[in-house]
DNA sequence: TGACAATGGTCAAAGAAAGTCAAACCTTTG
DNA sequence: CAAAGGTTTGACTTTCTTTGACCATTGTCA
């Protein structure tokens, strides 16, 4: 029970607690970790998106870097966001995880409402066929979050 | 009286006497015991149920593992009563909201989370065909008070 | 400007777990 | 003993990770 990808994750995640940008190299890392250079990409793809709050840029050619951004969303602007587009579409748990980490570091959550809908949204808690469960998982935390922006 | 079942259960009871918390790996235990990888999910689905107080979680791939958390019962007898009775049928609205008053009140959730799941539950969030929605009202309800035993 | 080196990107195949389900096999019980 | 119910096995599926071959872009130096 460790594989590569974890471990990357933690490094870079430990990076990220000194600053909210940080710059790294594909291959330096790929070498560091004795893993192949694609490896990086999978790591960024699977943990570091864009509903977890990161941001990634890169350029390529000689001096080339990936840039890792952690984003500070505004509070409402991101409910609101989210309201109109991300769960406008059905989302996946991964997602939905994402999404709650996301409002609890923006304090739009607090860590109960967090745990507990991480929970409530679950397959498990759902439940039911993929294509309608993904849609049902949007619904309630969209519904749940418009009665937060109401104010608890 | 000496099935493979039972001897593995044993197997697993006794690491639980040093941790609350282990993690396994399906594909060793198999072959420490010369049985089939599934008979694992068999000893675990029988005899690991969240009613005897065992959650169980687990990630497929490269690094994958079974986790088996022990539930302490003993402070909880409310939730247990809840989760092996009442929620294995069909709850309506008015049922899940009196429910979540009794857990306040008994300091099981606080009113965060109470917020959340009064919302999380409505007949709004759910959106759908009564019968079902009943059912689903009560998986998640399940779902949720299972995983508060694992402690915040 | 054109070659070439230095980066990073993509994608698909292979690998590494775990999950599901039904058939075959036992054990208990009326 | 027959039916019912619990066990065991194995084939097939799903999910996540790792690797590698090939592609694209950028900078540098003749």
């Amino acid at each position: 029970m460790s594989n590569i990808s974890d471990i990357i994750e933690e490094f870079i995640l430990q990076q990220l607690e000194d600053s909210d940008n940080i710059d790294l190299s594909r291959n330096e890392l790929a070498n560091f970790f004795s893993c192949a250079p694609s490896q990086i990409n999978y790591v960024l793809s699977t943990r570091f998106t864009a509903p977890k709050g990161y941001i990634v840029e890169s350029h390529r050619g000689g001096g080339g870097f990936i840039r890792l951004i952690r984003v500070n969303y505004e509070k409402n602007d991101y409910i609101r966001e989210l309201i109109s587009t991300t769960l406008e579409d059905d989302i996946d748990y991964g997602t939905a995880i994402k999404i709650l980490e996301n409002l609890y570091e923006l304090d739009i959550i607090d860590d109960s409402a967090k745990f507990t809908l991480e929970i409530a949204l679950s397959p498990k808690a759902l439940s039911m066929p993929v294509r309608i469960e993904n849609k049902q998982r949007a619904n309630i935390l969209k519904t749940v979050l418009i009665n937060y922006l109401k104010g608890k």
